[in-house]
DNA sequence: AATTTTGTGGGGGTTTTCCCTGATTTTGCG
DNA sequence: CGCAAAATCAGGGAAAACCCCCACAAAATT
């Protein structure tokens, strides 16, 4: 499966910012372009043409509506995508003559831009007040699988007792000499154990214990 | 299961926007607040206080440095994160010295701010380069966090962000940079919880905030 | 105003944990 | 029986934690 590349024309910086932040949680959407005005994105479109383009109407240098214009005369298939923060119809009229492919109103959040892109791609046009509302499943990030989520991952009965006597603050030379067994074994024992929980040091083993209920919480 | 309430404190409008797109995909997060200045969000969380801030350092009339610590003495429960868009240490070193919870650096994506305000929440800081992340991850939060509940014994905040980084694997050297503190500071803090708590060694510590309700079980 | 607490740091050291290589013996099970 | 997992141990080294001592400034409390 091929990535949506993105590209964003706009003069404010946090917007780009805005946008950045958001499409970077949509795994198939590359935002490899980030320009201030239409002069500066045509000029690193040259180099590296997007699939999509989300466009400022008011811009300095080369605004919006010009940039369209060009864009469109010289890359046909390109989807170009109004950012609309004030929707005046006439200002949209203007747009899509000027060969926008559809518009997102500044109402747009995360999801529809997200949908906003797929769409277009795909129809060929997208405008923010038609949201059929489809039921995509949740955002990317919604659910981040947790790696080693525990299933409570199993010990042997050595591994427990000496998981419990590391939380009652037994050294290792101390638990070694209780159980009568060499240091290094408990080292061994350790790292095994760490490794298991996916802890890095003994304060994460102590709190997967707590969570985990391997040890005593009277 | 409660939504997490945000505000945002930044003076341009699409930065506002920005943060306001991302998190209107993060289900559980509201933003209920958006100021353009300290002083209009410190005026909009008198009747409405929010779990978390998000806060732009540079700002018009009242700065976030002055905004921070008028919240953290008002607010001792409230999660502070600035949004750093030029993270230079002199810059967060005086931030967090105003009582800051974290940070957010610019190249925080949408996955990023969502898991911040989570970890923020759960474990009292959030910095943007730790890389921990999964170890106490767990399905998304339900527990508000209330500050004091248990008696226990009494710790500073300073001692129990420490606390809580201490149980989130953080070493020494690893808090003390995140802190802009010198690892010495923070060997003294272990030295001084380890006595408040009677505990003999990290895991201990980690035992007894788990079972102090000092961090969040998720 | 005086005192205590909190926050911040330093020097110098020991102990403990963590990590990398290995290894041998026992035990459980198909 | 044979094999995998569990249990046992080592050398050597790096990192982290822990433990003394101490000091000073700022803030809170009295």
């Amino acid at each position: 499966m091929q990535k949506i590349t993105l590209a964003i024309a706009d003069d404010h910086p946090m917007m780009r910012k805005g946008v950045d932040i958001t499409v970077k949680a949509f795994e198939h959407i590359d935002l490899i372009i980030k320009a201030s005005n239409g002069r500066e994105l045509i000029e690193k479109i040259k180099a590296q043409p997007p699939d999509v383009v989300l466009m400022d109407l008011r811009m300095p240098e080369m605004d919006g509506f010009e940039t369209t214009t060009h864009l469109r005369a010289n890359y046909p298939g390109m989807m170009i995508l109004a950012l609309s923060f004030f929707d005046e119809e006439s200002t949209m009229a203007e747009f899509m003559k000027a060969g926008g492919n559809g518009y997102l109103t500044k109402e747009a959040g995360a999801k529809e831009l997200k949908e906003a892109i797929n769409t277009v791609m795909q129809t060929g046009y997208y405008f923010s007040d038609n949201v059929s509302k489809v039921i995509l499943k949740n955002l990317s990030g919604d659910q981040q699988t947790n790696p080693e989520l525990h299933g409570a991952a199993d010990f042997t009965k050595r591994e427990l007792k000496i998981i419990r006597m590391i939380c009652n603050e037994h050294t290792t030379a101390d638990i070694a000499k209780k159980l009568f067994l060499s240091p290094k074994t408990i080292e061994g024992y350790r790292k095994t154990i760490l490794g298991k929980v996916g802890a890095k040091n003994t304060a994460g083993l102590a709190i997967y214990a707590m969570k985990n209920g391997l040890i005593m919480t009277g």
